[in-house]
DNA sequence: CTGGATATTATGTACAAACATATAAACATA
DNA sequence: TATGTTTATATGTTTGTACATAATATCCAG
């Protein structure tokens, strides 16, 4: 990857300046909380102008990478774990972003009967087999997340992908399914024996419960999703406004 | 609301634009598809210039309110109208619609100093008092959510209002402050002595905590709202759509 | 009448230069 | 010691200017 801005480059200069930055943030100095390089010095040494500079940064600002202050500094917003509904980035994405790294510690596909949530949402026959995927991801430190998806039979996954790319990746360059809206429900509840196993937390201990419809373009469900976020790690987060 | 410009205004230009441009699209004549004027002439039009234009702009087309194509013109995005502002219904109204009627088990009115969190948000000295309300609501078998705000001095609330009447309709009507945008977080904790004794359920067992920051038409922030939720009886629902 | 060159139009990119304002540290005063 | 005051620093706001590039409209030759 570039470390530095090439004025020849076709590509402008400050979408160069952000993929840099986005790199840049990732280092563990940044990363720590360390303010960035004024603006003018930054400018200075990506020799280029201090408002293409904030072109980008401006960018990353919205996306809530970085966090600015007057009359102090720029620095990488708090790492926090979180979701944002608005830009609609898959899961992996999101995290990468921040610079987490995820790990998938456990990986299951499976053929099941669906339930009668599902069946009802899927409006399908209930002796209809779908795709069961579940996923238990987190750091390197230990997992922070259990998935659970079941996947529309309309979508034609066999079980066979490599569910190690990003899931929405999978479903729009190999199965021409695009992923377009979204309901999700958010409560809490205390976690049962077979979660509280797999997030390495005691049994009892509050957990985050994300149920996730999933539509394509023409509104057809294609995937319910549920995960069950350790709480200590996971903040949703919601942005509305009205007019 | 202004239709105009005003350089002797403190709230800056981009921002008095960027107000001025949301007004402007809501014309069924702008909404109906057709193009704004051009980015030169508007600016001239508003007698600002075209990076500041441009700075406004580029906040609504982010926000996906607008489409820019080079070479044509800017116009009202697609499919902006729609669904959005459907969240903005107060907690009562919300309830009522629901068919839930809702009790007032306590209501506290007090004048406290700021925390850290609270100060930083409403970007007020620590020394300063704010109005924080207290309130332990629910459904006639009790209780279900308690919920604290806190409020910016600048709305101007006395702590002698009517609280019984919903919260948005006082900040309107009576003091000309319309809450415009929210931004909430929503975690899971286990609920501590305090809150489980107010919720009627046992420490230790799960809840939902909503935390909102609120802004007013100028993203200035207004209040600082947080919900404290029983597990049992409490969903918090997301819908989100990518164009 | 059609295809291709050309001009026009509007947004996109980039830089430079001031001045405004919030923050925090250094300093001075009561 | 406590409280202002100044100063340095960094982001925020605003304007002006110039040229690049994509989309569309126009015109001209064959």
């Amino acid at each position: 990857m570039n470390l530095s801005i090439d004025h020849k480059n076709p590509l402008p200069l400050h979408i160069q300046a952000e993929n840099l930055l986005r790199n840049m943030i990732k280092d563990p100095q940044y990363a720590g909380g360390k303010f960035l390089p004024n603006e003018v010095q930054l400018a200075k040494q990506l020799a280029i102008s201090r408002s293409t500079l904030r072109h980008a940064l401006n960018k990353l600002v919205y996306e809530g990478l970085l966090t600015r202050k007057k009359g102090v500094g720029t620095k990488v917003a708090e790492a926090a774990i979180s979701s944002k509904s608005k830009n609609w980035l898959s899961f992996t994405q999101e995290m990468t972003a921040r610079g987490i790294i995820i790990k998938n510690f456990e990986l299951h596909v499976t053929w099941v009967l669906p339930d009668e949530t599902i069946a009802n949402f899927f409006e399908i026959s209930p002796t209809k087999k779908v795709l069961k995927l579940e996923r238990l991801r987190g750091k390197a430190e230990g997992p922070f997340v259990y998935f659970i998806s079941y996947f529309h039979p309309r979508v034609g996954l066999t079980g066979e992908e490599d569910f190690k790319r990003p899931l929405y990746d999978i479903l729009e360059k190999d199965y021409m399914t695009v992923a377009t809206l979204s309901k999700e429900e958010i409560s809490a509840r205390s976690a049962d024996k077979f979660i509280a196993a797999k997030l390495e937390l005691e049994p009892g201990h509050p957990i985050l419960v994300r149920k996730r419809f999933v539509y394509d373009q023409g509104e057809r469900p294609i995937e319910y999703n549920l995960g069950y976020y350790r709480a200590d790690s996971f903040v949703y987060t919601v942005e509305s406004r009205r007019e």
